[in-house]
RNA sequence: GCCCACAUAGCUCAGCGGUAGAGCACUUCCUUGGUAAGGAAGAGGUCACCGGUUCAAGUCCGGUUGUGGGCUCCA
């Protein structure tokens, strides 16, 4: 006698030791057909032909969960493994996971899949999903499944066996001819795969290593039914449509060109929301107690060497030389900051000293990573070196992360993912100092009650680090903030203070950018408002139309009046149809149109239209510019 | 840096061995029109660059540069 117990707290029982599958049988029809998996108490989630042969917990997965919704990718990725083996049966398989809206599989074949492969291989997915073929699980012992994969010629199933420990057993799902190492579970059929479509070809590094061959990584999408399937692929194709390098040539924002690869020719529109944002972290920085620094742009060869950076980056720094000396174009500002440090005698009573720079950063970074103003050649970091005794780290990075807070909310932003960066294999400075560093960001990240996750090795050379990061219209994550602990630096460099008790001390030093760079910042920032700037941001924050050239004179009069109030405005007094300019200047995502006719050079008023569409109707100017300067100052959207 | 794809007018794209095309933008003229495109005419291209195949090359082949999508990297 078995006793099932369901979501709901009902019991069944059986008479025997039942399937998963009998299990949704009994419940209905409706949801034996549509069970992809089960979820047990202990074991976690399994196939729906596993037999119960104890009482247990039991919740019955479907493609509405989202467990389900990963085994159908799963099982995508098998599918998609199947469909390429009967094309080119010499392709080797190697690892196909779920990932964020689908799957991949990684292959190893002598030729490059083309994208016509790509249509036979999903048409043949397709067959093979119709033919509802049986997905079964077969256990085999480490040996025999090592000689199982090894006959089918598929070595790198074998090296990824051979890496499992001798006493487990493996378990492997079969479906017709083909057979694939995994953990499970999968769809009991291959029928429960109808929404998928394969979307690109890569090149990936096998086991993610660059030392390593490169394999051929089909990417796909799968999902429940057609429906949001294709409401997935036009939320793609949406999504496109805020690309920050799309919107730059509608809007005329920047442009890059080959003479200056990953360097970016900033139009004025763009060189305005650039400047804006620059005005803005100088106000909150000088606020949270920052000075103000510049430091050279080229600066000897000698003491990249002494900080470190020129052993380990100098293939990606830009050089140049004069009268025998050799320079580097500074990549970092960091060394910079710490020689204005030690241009004085510090005491313990000065300290927490915190030098800012907007500096301008060159990096050659390598041409295959360059990518829009996301990642550049040269960027301007809203860079700051905070040097401090070691009691005041923690204060620092609450402080830090309270600021970063702030900024971010004003930007509008609230999708924020925070990641702590612990120790690499390659670095500097004892176990017992990064224990100290590691253990200082932690604490501040849990004060704070931030949920963080943390990414193993990831950390700089010389110290640990919180990320702050922010997605683009695809989702993809860019680093933007940091926070970094250094306490090496300083020490090869020199920096010293005089202590409480007069001695002299190496002050820790704290590395830390909010926006990370303007450049990839600004670009974020498109990409979350497509385009429409929230008007204290927007480069063009007023365009005055008027509706035939007898108001040309009133419209002078009302732009001076703006622009004498600091508004950024610009009248467009072409003899064109006002329909014509309304279009052109929405496009140009203007927060507000004003409309200048007969009736408001009567009345002394304008008519607001904003970029959404919305007639705010006829106002006195000064109503206008009171309401726009009030949401300028509270740095709210629009009205 | 590695893999794949792409590069034609200012922009978006068509053309895929046989005399360079469209729409929009631009210039000129007409139009003075009230909330997302008024009309007409005109001008605009060493088809990224270098080399090869061919009677003939945007078109086929090789290389270079750049861009896009991944991978690796990111002080």
């Amino acid at each position: 006698m078995r006793t099932i117990t369901l979501p709901d707290g009902k019991q069944q029982q059986f008479e025997h030791n039942p399937t998963i599958y009998e299990v949704a049988a009994n419940i209905g029809p409706g949801l034996a057909k549509a069970a992809l998996a089960g979820e047990l108490a202990d074991n976690g989630l399994v196939d729906v032909s596993t037999v119960l042969s104890a009482d247990t917990a039991l919740r019955i997965i479907t493609a509405n969960d989202k467990e389900g919704l990963e085994i159908i990718r799963h099982s995508a990725a098998h599918l998609l493994a199947q469909a390429v083996k009967r094309l080119f049966p010499t392709a080797q398989v190697t690892i196909g996971p779920v990932i964020d809206n689908g799957f991949y599989y990684d292959f190893a074949f002598e030729r490059a899949f083309t994208p016509d492969d790509l249509i036979a291989i999903e048409a043949t997915m397709h067959e093979i999903a119709k033919q509802s073929i049986a997905v079964k699980r077969l256990e085999l012992s480490r040996a025999e499944a090592i000689d199982f994969f090894a006959e089918l010629g598929e070595y790198y199933k074998v090296e990824i066996i051979q890496a499992i420990p001798g006493d487990e057993v493996v378990s492997c799902y079969q479906q017709a001819e083909f057979a694939d190492l995994c953990r499970g579970p999968h769809v009991p059929n291959t029928r429960f795969l109808q929404a998928f479509k394969l979307t690109k070809v890569a090149g990936a590094y096998w086991r993610g290593d660059s030392n390593n061959e490169m394999l051929q990584r089909i990417y796909g999408t799968a999902w429940p039914d057609k429906k949001t399937l294709d409401s997935y692929l036009q939320r793609l194709e949406e999504a496109e449509k805020r690309d920050h390098r799309r919107l730059a040539k509608q809007m005329h924002l920047f442009h890059i060109q080959e003479e200056a690869p990953g360097m970016i020719f900033w139009h004025h529109k763009g060189w305005t929301i650039y400047r804006l944002i620059q005005q803005y972290m100088s106000e909150q920085q000088q606020q949270a107690g920052y000075l103000e620094v510049h430091t050279p742009q080229v600066i000897d060869r000698s003491l990249w060497e002494r900080s470190g950076h020129w052993e380990k980056f100098s293939d990606e720094m830009l050089t140049t030389a004069s009268e025998k000396r050799e320079y580097a174009i500074k990549p970092m500002n960091c060394p910079g900051h710490i020689q204005i440090f030690n241009q004085q005698l510090h005491s313990y009573r000065n300290l927490p000293l915190r030098l800012a720079e907007f500096g301008s950063c060159h990096r050659n970074e390598p041409s295959g990573t360059l990518h829009g103003l996301m990642r550049v050649r040269n960027f301007v970091q809203d860079d700051a070196h905070i040097f401090c005794s070691e009691d005041q780290i923690q204060a620092e990075v609450v402080a830090f992360i309270d600021f970063v807070f702030t900024i971010y909310n004003d930007f509008g932003f609230t999708d924020i993912i925070i990641n702590l960066s612990t120790r690499p294999e390659k670095r500097v400075g004892s176990d017992a100092i990064w224990d100290k560093a590691e253990q200082a960001l932690s604490t501040a990240l849990e004060s704070k009650a931030i949920n963080y996750g943390v990414l193993p090795g990831e950390g700089a050379f010389y110290g640990p680090k919180i990320e702050f990061s922010l997605r683009d219209c695809l989702d993809r994550v860019w680093q933007c903030g940091t926070m970094q602990v250094d306490f090496s630096m300083p020490e090869r460099l020199g920096a010293q203070y005089v202590a409480e008790d007069g001695s002299r001390q190496t002050p820790v030093m704290l590395h830390r950018a909010a926006l990370g760079s303007f450049e990839r910042f600004v670009g974020i920032l498109l990409e979350q408002y497509a385009g429409r700037l929230p008007v204290w941001l927007a480069p063009t924050q007023v365009a005055i139309l008027t509706i035939t050239d007898q108001q040309n004179d009133y419209a002078d009069a009302v732009a001076k009046r703006l622009k004498q109030q600091g508004i950024r405005a610009l009248s467009d007094l072409r003899n064109e149809k006002v329909g014509l300019k309304i279009r052109e200047h929405t496009l140009q995502r203007i927060p507000y149109l004003l409309v200048l006719g007969k009736l408001e050079v009567k009345q002394s008023t304008v008519a607001v239209r904003t970029v959404a569409g919305d007639d705010l109707g006829q106002m006195p100017l000064e109503k206008f510019t009171q309401q726009l300067l009030s949401d300028v100052a509270r740095r709210i959207a629009f009205a």
